[in-house]
DNA sequence: TAGCGGCTATGCGTTTTTGCATAACGGAGG
DNA sequence: CCTCCGTTATGCAAAAACGCATAGCCGCTA
């Protein structure tokens, strides 16, 4: 039997590329890092690392259990996480996710006021477009841009958030505003480098945005927005976030539109637990206010 | 830092009951066990057990705890199999999973067969109509009646199987043989309890197996084989099965057929792996002997 | 070329963990 | 009512794991 223990030095190993590069991420000594990477290898019965006086390299076989390994510890994490949400009061840790622009642009204040009701809250935020597995606790509450599909969720829809094109004052006082959709070829766009799915749908609309039309190209939304703020040119980005920037005007409101249905969800085990629970309900309240009906 | 260690002891205790039971199966003492409980409950900050003197009764918590230690536990599996995969020659271990009718019915030579020409060979059968998942490495190759919709699988098409309906000739001599699907009404029908997708997608094409028409419910489909076998009524069953079966005699053959698409697959990165591509060409050979074109 | 900073590997004393033996407790059965 | 079999909890000695100190190796830099 395979002590679980071993896993773990393994994963810190191959992270930090040194067995004391490990141990000072593990909060252990060298030697014993040391002596876990040669148990394991006796025990699976073949070599993970070929040493070298400037660290280990990882051999393939190491590289194909990375995965197992780094799947125990998420598991880990979720298990600890799921323990703490039995703790009774508003304390402890909560995981929230959310895009990067709404991340960055709406979360720090109701975040900072929601601390300010419950100190004892600690929020970890993962920003990041990719979906993250509620079901998996990788997150504890998360808003997206989705309809949640699966069960076992509890989802609370808080409006949609409306898009719209953008472009600063400045950047229309030099180069004209556009009065029709048509008008965009002679503008400097901004949008997709790689184009995601979701995207490609919106390109269907607006072919006037496909890749090679586009003067600025980054698949950050934050870049874009940040773009845009700067003048570089015209682009999308969220009408509400637009409207507290007194330099940005809307462009083409009739023209171009795309209401994003949002919402806020978690796992319902997670609904007893009050930090989660407080939590949920200030992102409900906050998301609701910014995104319209 | 809580020990992953603590999880192992965890899962044992909570599957033995006791102390005692959980140590004789995880080859430890049983003081030991009990530290071992005690020290989790302490890092987690919560009761996992309440004490009795016939054992230990698990709380709400460590049964919301239980999915993911589990889930650990198949990781690490995963991951020992993973390993061993990467020992060269024909011995150790392949798990292979397969419904149970062709585990029961059609596997047992040809495994038998394999295991003559490859003494050090260890096979695991993982009987289930549940498909497990080959990605995680719940098992290394699978039989399964549809096409693998993952990516990263390895998949052979080895032909179709179908399904009929059958008798033995003694039912048939006392209840006489139905000359058309409307005859059926009068027999002795064996079917499902409780409907699967895949069983009520059949019940629209012949709803004379409705679940309230049924002389003989069960979901166990080798129960319906031996029931059929054992005269009891009018069933479905695999075509090849029932050739090999002296007693048996098909029933409309033309009114009922049911081919299903057999497939089988394995990880693609086992395919290097001797063990599992031997045992995977092995079920090849024999599952297109068994299925039709 | 000498020195420095990174790394791994090895001995050794100490700490921690483990297993054994045993006590204490409760229910089942004669 | 007493005994037996199962359980958990505790004390203590043995064993295992750990950390520290250090030796040795390599590459980089002055």
């Amino acid at each position: 039997m395979i002590e679980w223990e071993l896993y773990r030095s393994f994963l810190g190993v191959l992270r930090e590329g040194s067995l004391s590069g490990a141990a000072r991420v593990l909060g252990m000594a060298q030697p014993t890092v040391g002596r876990h990477i040669a148990a394991l290898e006796a025990a699976l019965g073949l070599a993970l690392f070929t040493r070298s006086p400037n660290g280990l390299l990882p051999t393939e076989a190491a590289l194909a259990l990375q995965p197992h390994a780094r799947a125990m510890e998420s598991t880990a994490a979720a298990l600890e996480r799921t323990a703490a949400s039995y703790g009774d009061g508003v304390r402890g840790v909560v995981r929230v996710t959310a895009s990067e622009v709404i991340g960055l642009e709406v979360l720090p204040p109701v975040l900072a006021r929601l601390r300010g009701r419950h100190p004892e809250l600690r929020i970890e935020l993962l920003l990041s477009n990719e979906v993250q597995d509620l079901l998996q606790r990788e997150a504890d509450v998360a808003v997206r841009m989705a309809r949640p599909s699966q069960e076992q969720l509890v989802a609370r829809r808080v409006g949609a958030v409306e898009l719209g094109l953008h472009a600063s004052s400045g950047y229309l006082a030099r180069y004209g505003t556009p009065a029709s959709l048509d008008d965009l070829g002679g503008h400097a766009l901004i949008g997709y480098d790689r184009p995601t799915p979701f995207v490609r749908a919106g390109l269907k609309r607006w072919p006037q945005f496909a890749r090679e039309r586009l003067a600025l190209r980054t698949d950050s939304d934050t870049a874009q927005l940040a773009l845009i703020r700067a003048g570089a040119g015209i682009g999308v980005c969220q009408v509400a976030l637009a409207r507290r920037a007194p330099q940005l005007v809307r462009v083409l409101p009739d023209a171009f539109s795309l209401p994003l249905e949002t919402w806020v969800t978690m796992h319902e085990d997670l609904r007893d637990s009050p930090r989660c629970r407080v939590t949920f309900d200030a992102l409900v309240e906050a998301l609701a206010a910014h995104a319209g009906p």
